[in-house]
DNA sequence: ACCGGGCGTTCCACTCAGCGGTACGCTGTG
DNA sequence: CACAGCGTACCGCTGAGTGGAACGCCCGGT
């Protein structure tokens, strides 16, 4: 049972909150979702949601089937003219490709928002591993390699609100003890690398470096390698991983007007 | 002078309508717009604009900087959650990958949409041309390798749309003549192919192939390689374009209720 | 075959979310 | 200094939006 990420606190008492809130009902792995369910997950009364399920497919956001309403290519072309992540995708392709064509493996490039890792970018081939990232998905930060080098490259009390809230496992790999945490976010501070054992994903090794801004401590942005257990060897790829991730800084920080 | 696209044939009598035209307000090169500029695209009154460009802050699909606004990390998000566009994107990306470890040329996949191509995905590395296309943009068909291959495998109405509206001149190479395009799409639906030559873009050549349905005449989309005049041959990668459109065909075909 | 549950669509009296003109303070420029 | 332009806040008014109810259709179970 799904219930709609929160449109904004709640607030179904407006138009754009009701919208919101059907739109953000469709979850990652959603193709088709039919009225009822639509109805079901933001708990709106059916009539209003067929009509402003109607509004949006006016609007191109939604496009209505036979079988039910699904997000439109409409909202795929308003998401990729999002100013931070379309520039991020843009100038850091080239660096993100050729880190691939090194490795073969799985290529990850990823922003910190609040406390959790948003994916922008996942450059994979025939062989890459199943790992359940996904463009414009969301991850943990404790768990993952990517999420690791951005909390221990990012403000004091980002970190603080990490390390004192919960850091579910996921895996029995999965570091849940916030000292031992600690401890890696330091490791990756002096080093600029993060590395993550089956933490996040069972059979999943990674590891990460941060893309970091022209104050040299805080990370913009952070790519990571990812590979699976028995072929992938993290500590293999690391110099190229912090490679990409330093021309790419470099390469930001000469833009006129950065990000 | 920028006017907002369309929110939906001028209904700005709406909540969602004026929403939706602020967000469309941005244009794809846009940073940060200032209050006062959509005021300007959007035609609508200062304070609603300020009253709704709020709202769409609170439910990140905007952010708000002391220089302006810009479209937020929060449509990004959604965006990807586009069921059509995320599913071929992610099925589509090895051959892509493939594509351009062959060619180190630049990778594209698009679709139709209405008379227009839009781009799904776009790949290139540090020697990339300079193209205008863009992940998430529009092109026309007439002038593009990628629009005419998908004009070729389509209705023979939207091709008669195309061939009886304007055919925009964009170089001195654009096909304006009706008659010729249509000679160009008659051989695109013989061999397979299509070939751009300075037509939409000055100095780019591409070559393109239909990514079949499984009725083995309409194209879901359609994969290209660009390059620059002078370095790039297209015919040189002709082949593996086919291949790659192939193989992705075939991969989409084998999946449970397809696209 | 019949029944009931669930689906999607439509309608309309009511109401409060949304509206935008106005006012104000601030900033930058000539 | 004056003025234009900017962004923010306010509030009486009203019509856009609401959602309960009704209806027809479909499907599965008995």
């Amino acid at each position: 049972m799904r219930v709609a990420e929160h449109a904004g606190d709640g607030d179904l008492d407006t138009v754009l909150g009701k919208a919101v809130a059907l739109l953000r009902a469709f979850g990652p792995e959603d193709r088709l979702l039919p009225l009822a369910e639509l109805v079901r997950r933001t708990g709106l009364p059916k009539g209003t949601v067929h009509r402003v399920a109607g509004d949006l497919v006016h609007h191109r956001l939604l496009e209505k089937t036979d079988h039910g309403y699904r997000l439109a290519g409409g909202l795929f072309e308003l998401g990729m003219r999002a100013a931070t992540e379309r520039t991020l995708l843009e100038v850091a392709m080239p660096f993100l490709q050729d880190l691939y064509e090194r490795t073969h493996e799985t290529v990850h490039l990823g922003v910190r928002d609040g406390t959790e890792v948003v994916y922008v970018a996942k450059i994979g081939g025939h062989r890459q591993a199943r790992s359940p990232s996904r463009t414009g998905g969301r991850m943990p930060m404790h768990c993952t390699a990517i999420g690791k080098v951005l909390l221990a490259h990012t403000k004091p009390a980002v970190r603080a609100a990490v390390l004192s809230g919960p850091l579910p496992r996921r895996t029995p790999h999965t570091v849940v003890a916030p000292g031992l945490l600690e401890q890696q976010l330091g490791r990756a501070l002096e080093t600029g690398l993060a590395f993550e054992r089956e933490e996040s994903t069972p059979g999943l090794l990674c590891v990460a470096a941060p893309v970091l801004d022209t104050d040299g401590a805080s990370a913009l942005a952070a790519i990571s390698v990812t590979g699976p257990v028995g072929r992938f060897r993290p500590e293999a790829h690391q110099n190229a991983v912090r490679a990409a991730a330093t021309a790419l800084a470099s390469t930001l920080a000469r833009r006129p007007g950065g990000l």
